[in-house]
Formats: C-alpha cells, structure tokens, sequence
DNA sequence: CGCCGAGTTGAACTGAATCAAGAAACGTGG
DNA sequence: CCACGTTTCTTGATTCAGTTCAACTCGGCG
C-alpha cells in the first residue's frame, strides 16, 4: 500500500486524500499459475502489482502467446475490456506467488467522480500502458529479435530469469529453441 | 464538425453539453506531406481527422520508419507526448491534404474541468489509440508480414492504395522489396 | 527531354521456423 | 525423500521468409 501512495505522492503536486482512492482498494493473493482473468469475461478491475509478476495470453489454436508481463510496481488490467465492459479476449495468470491491490470498476467511477484529483489514478495507469505498448511497438519495427531480448534483459534483470524461456520467446517473438540459441550465442 | 458530434451522440447516454468542447475547436488545413509535428517538441493538441490522413514515423539513423496512420473518423495525436509534455520522439506528416480538428492540451483539461461529462472526449481518443496498439501487437506476434498486409488491406481498403508502398511495408515491418513481392504473389 | 524517386525483379545470403530427438528440471504420489 | 512421468530446454538438420545488393523500368515534374 505505501509503494502505490509513493507513487502518487511522486506524481500528483497538489494535496490528495489518498483515503478516498485506498479505502475502495482491496488485497488479494494469487497462487503460482492462478488464473486472474478468463477470455471471455469482463475485466472488473485496475490492479497494482505488489509482489509478483503476470503474465497476459491469449489461445491461438494449440498455442498460447503470451504479449504482456506486468512486475512489480506496476498498474495492469485487462485495460481494454475493463474501459469498454467488453469479454477479454485473453488470460491474465500469476506466474509466481503475487500479492496485489485491486479496485472495482464502478468504484474507481466513484473516485473519480467525488475528487477532482481522482482522475490522476486513472490517468497514470493509461499512461503507462499506452507508453509501454508504443515502445514496444516500435521494438518490433527496428529491432532484431536478438536485440529485443537484450532489451528485456537490461529493462527487468531481477525478473527475466523467473520467467520460463518458452513464455520471454513467445513475448519477443520467436520460438522457444530460436532463443534458447539466442542465449547461447550471447554467452 | 457533425462527424464528431455524431460520435459523441452515438458513445454517450447521458445528455452532454457539446458546445463546452466544441467551442475550444480548431480547423486546420495541411497540405500534401506537411510536416504536423516535428521529433522533439511536445505535441499540444488532440486531432480529430475529418478528411485526409496522417503518418507518423521515426528517424533511425539513415531511415525513417513509419508506426501508424491516422484516418479519416479518426482521434490521433502524438499522445504519450501529449499525456506526459515531454517531447515526442517521432514526426506526424500529412500523406495527402488533409483537414483536421484540434483542442490544445490545456482547453482539453478545462473542458475535463468544467463538464462532468467531459472526461468522455479523452477517455473516447485514449480507448481507440490503446485498443488499436494492443490489436497490432498481437499482429506482429501472431501473423505473418503477408497477413498483416492482407489485414491492412483489408480493413482500411480506401485508404490503403493512396499510400507510398514504402511505407505500407515500413508499417509492416518489412522492406519495400519483400512488400512488392507480397503483392505480387497475392494477385 | 532528361532526371529522379518509387517500384519491380533477380541472386545470394541469413535469421528464424520446423521437425526431431535427447537432456535437464520439476512436481506429484507413494 | 526418492522415483517416475511430464514438461521445459537444448541441440542438430533442413527449409523458408525476408534481407541485402544490384540492375532495370516506369511515371511525374522541372
């Protein structure tokens, strides 16, 4: 709870009852490889990670591909579902132990609604979203997929070798034994 | 004008004061391959595309490399600039001669001030741009660069021949050789 | 008319996919 | 806590999509 009213208190310049945000937050523990959201369901609400790391697939065929990881310190969601009350059309899954913080949606609208600086709660996790998926666009566009590993690896040392190798290929890209060859070259 | 109010209309069920945003609207005319918005300045507006259409791109040592497009219908912006008021990394051109709408970053925040449904107007631009990244990182993950041509083509026919080949296949990630290939193995 | 950028086509090369088999790690039940 | 079975990772051989370099065509514009 202190690291998401840090966050804040970096952010925000103006005085901001942080009570009105926090006293709709509610904590929950996930399993290694619990399912946090089904494809198909409606995403209900806006997490901070507090400890732990997800990791965001959807079904192709046989396969799974996995396109997001969230660690810790950040905000996630199934954001496009949650802000259009639509079914994801993917996965969310714990992939260690994770510990995080949630608030609903109707009472992140009620936040927003009785204090003008609520917004900001909505705002810095749209930012950051949208930020990370426009880098990583562009990491597709100009980089190899050698380099977009190396990336990964300087980004989030303290997690990457959590992460088992055949979900970082599918993330980058490629498959499982193109980066297990790609790890092998680089050391 | 009416376009966007018509979408306004058809995504908002409460009653909604157009004339508080409308009044803070801009025209603007761009001729062929104007320049928008140059790499390191902060983007200042919001852009509604009423006829014509936009791409942005970055400059990678000898090359340019184009990320996306703009529309007609369309809600764009160099938006994590505009979000954050730090300088954008890449150039927004005008492909062909084009007509927009435009509302300044600080009107926009007196619109969110001044109407508790003015929030709707930033939320509408934020959805579309984070469901269209989130659509076209799945692409590069799942898709070939054929299917993602295919895909192009497919959604957005009207437009799609107007543009340069070259970065049609920039879009995609790949050459204009390999793109000149793809098409002529399709037809 | 001549030039220049855009598109096309060819040939050689390369990074990654695929198919396949073996080694290592992992968790589950006895 | 060990033994077994399953999943994950590695390594090899072959194939394939896309890159690179190069030459040529075409259309528009000064």
């Amino acid at each position: 709870m202190e690291q998401i009213q840090k966050l804040f208190a970096t952010q925000s310049n103006h005085a901001f009852d942080f009570s009105v945000f926090s006293n709709r937050l509610e904590q929950k523990d996930y399993d290694k490889n619990a399912i946090i959201l089904k494809s198909g369901q409606v995403e209900d609400y806006l997490y901070f990670v507090e400890k732990g790391m997800l990791r965001f697939y959807i079904e192709k065929g046989e396969k799974e591909i996995t396109f997001d990881f969230a660690f810790e310190g950040n905000f996630t969601s199934g954001y496009s579902s949650f802000l259009t009350r639509k079914p994801a059309p993917y996965f969310i899954q714990a992939l260690v132990a994770t510990s995080i913080w949630r608030i609903s949606y109707t009472d992140l609208q009620e936040v927003y609604k009785g204090n003008e600086q609520g917004q900001m709660i909505g705002r810095l996790a749209a930012e950051q979203l949208f930020i990370r998926k426009t880098a990583r666009e562009l990491s597709f566009l100009s980089q190899s997929a050698e380099e977009r590993y190396l990336h990964l690896l300087h980004e989030q040392p303290q997690y990457i070798q959590q992460i088992p190798l055949k979900y970082l290929a599918s993330y980058i890209g490629i498959t499982p034994q193109a980066l297990s060859r790609i790890r092998q070259r680089i050391n």
